[in-house]
DNA sequence: GCCAACGTTGGC
DNA sequence: GCCAACGTTGGC
């Protein structure tokens, strides 16, 4: 008899990252198709990204610090992930001295537009889903700027959008 | 390795 | 603008 063949855990494909939309919203993105997500400085962001995300992979753009926090849309992640060049950069707010381009320690993705949803699916009404209960977005105090989304979140979050508020 | 001080995030 | 929650730093 043939042994069970070991089962690969599901790879995580679904994301959530935010931005503030002062300084990158999903107009942004949408207005230059692609866009390098610099700035990270969280060691767990960052590792979402470098051992997490493949090209392919969907991204629920996230406004934060704003009027109205919520998804406003989706994107693709574009490429693999590679050093954050704003690392090195001593004019750049996000310059880490304590980096080399021999060691980079920050990384970043490209993320291109995929679409803008129909209507801002607010913090508000995601912390209102008990199904999203288990979400870390929807948790007091996180601040989290990267993080994995499950399927069947992803899908349930999509399906809000088509129903009011 | 502990933990107080500090800086940042992000909702409100 | 306030401030709770959190991550990081650095003295010891």
């Amino acid at each position: 008899m043939s042994p069970a063949r070991p089962r690969q855990p599901a790879r995580i494909s679904h994301w959530l990252m935010k931005s503030e939309p002062d300084a990158f919203s999903i107009d942004d993105l949408r207005r230059k198709g692609q866009e390098a997500w610099d700035g990270v400085r969280n060691y767990q962001a960052r590792n979402f990204m470098r051992d997490g995300m493949r090209p392919g992979d969907k991204v629920f753009f996230y406004h934060s610090n704003c009027a109205e926090p919520g998804i406003v849309g989706i994107a693709e992640v574009a490429t693999d992930a590679y050093p954050d060049p704003s690392q090195f950069d001593p004019k750049s707010a996000y310059f880490d001295a304590a980096s080399s381009r021999a060691n980079p320690r920050w990384m970043l993705v490209e993320v291109k537009f995929v679409k803008k949803l129909k209507r801002t699916l607010s913090l508000k009404e995601l912390q209102a889903q008990p199904a999203l209960a288990g979400m870390a977005l929807v948790r007091k105090g996180n601040r989290l700027s990267v993080m994995p989304v499950e399927k069947a979140e992803w899908d349930y979050i999509l399906n809000l959008e088509k129903h009011s508020a």
